[in-house]
DNA sequence: CACTGTTTATTTGTTGGACAAATGAATACC
DNA sequence: GGTATTCATTTGTCCAACAAATAAACAGTG
């Protein structure tokens, strides 16, 4: 076969107007979905799938790459592509990805999905907080203070922002929460090296506690928020 | 320099033990952060990387396709690759579940997730709506109504709600929304197929936009946690 | 038979070179 | 001055070859 007679084919044969690695990853999910493979099947062989597909093996494998990169394979040599479920990991990965920086506009939108999913989330909250709930963010709070660097002490405070939200008990925002984990940890970092955590941060994770406590939702709401808020000085630009 | 030499040369200088691809997944990165290049910033061309850092094209393109799937670097041919920062949007896409059954639960968590969204938010999207929104808003439902089919319906729905949470301006929000794109369309299918979409949904949507209008708090809340749990019944187990 | 080291065959990993396709920039034209 | 055309550059895809890793088959040894 000629080149033009590849390229025609190619063009005439495409369907969608993406590009043949693009196609050809949506043409391998497709495939796992039919026949229902399961983590811990394997695909075919790269040189299997340029057949099937008409794909030459540099495409096969920059769309491996792709599948590789959101955690659904993983490639071995002699033992092919076996379907796994890193996503997840994967989903971390990507923003521990440190080389670029916070910018201003992305601090706003965290923190502001923050603000929705720790204050104005207030009623389920009191309704489903128990003693346990609390004296566990008491223990995070506490490591926090006794915490030895300020990466230690963002991880703790991490703790204690997850447990708040591990009661209301709902796995999607639960879920959604830990992947934002290392942007929330980089802004968190960025408020240690200022403020410091064991007097600070501290007291003021001691207040929601108080609040929550004494079943304040007032006091509560107004604390958060300013908590919440207290990182902005950090990112003005 | 022949096939061995350069295989012996690799091996000498690579310092990880990594694949060739990864390490120049590393190398870019640790290239994008001393060069301090910025989003909007361009990356060398894929010929002045092999270069750079010996590697074969194909290599190159590898790497460039891993960078692409984090969502760090867009490519376009002529231009090149241009940083960016999709991070976010592609952590999200990795929940891109492909979402096989809803469960009492999985409906359970999403509307709540979305009562959150929708009506938490009220002091913020009170603030911020404009006429503009609303005419929209407007829209969306009419389109709804005239629908000539309950998957059609409920895209439009979808556009009603998504609207919604735009007027927010929080991009962070709007991602993890559009995530939840799949599964929200399963559960608003499903309570198509029993309610007929030109009456009830119609109406609910016209007595929130109401209340937009009229900036009616406690209505909007009201109506908006109703329409949300409307499809509970579908979904008793 | 059980175990261990070796060979073999298969599969991914990397390289180099060629051409197609897209597209921004320069140029010619009216 | 504005518009169509050509040109040059860059990514996109393909091909063919060889290197490297390794699971599986095999042979040797106690």
């Amino acid at each position: 076969m000629t080149r033009e007679e590849a390229g025609a084919t190619a063009e005439t044969i495409r369907p969608s107007s993406a590009s043949a690695v693009d196609d050809l990853v949506a043409k391998i999910r497709s495939l796992i979905s039919d026949e229902g493979l399961k983590v811990g099947d394997n695909l075919p062989t790269e040189r299997e799938l340029c057949e099937r597909f008409q794909a030459s093996r540099n495409t096969v494998r920059e769309a491996m790459r792709i599948l590789k990169a959101y955690g659904i394979v993983s490639v071995r040599p002699k033992v092919g592509a076996t379907i796994i479920d890193d996503r997840m990991e994967r989903a971390l990965d990507l923003f521990a990805f440190n080389t670029l920086e916070v910018s201003r506009s992305t601090f706003n939108d965290i923190q502001g999905f923050r603000t929705l999913l720790e204050v104005a989330s207030v009623e389920e909250l009191f309704e489903r907080i128990t003693q346990e709930d609390i004296t566990e963010l008491q223990r995070a709070n506490d490591e926090m203070m006794n915490a030895g660097s300020a990466m230690e002490a963002s991880e703790a405070d991490f703790r204690f922002h997850t447990r708040l939200i591990q009661v209301l008990g709902n796995k999607a925002i639960l879920d959604v929460y830990k992947i934002m984990k290392p942007v929330i940890l980089k802004i968190m970092v960025r408020g240690k090296t200022r403020r410091t955590f064991s007097t600070t941060t501290f007291s003021e994770h001691a207040a929601i506690i108080e609040a929550l406590s004494a079943r304040d939702r007032i006091a509560y709401q107004y604390r958060m928020k300013s908590h919440l808020e207290a990182g902005f000085p950090h990112f003005d630009e």
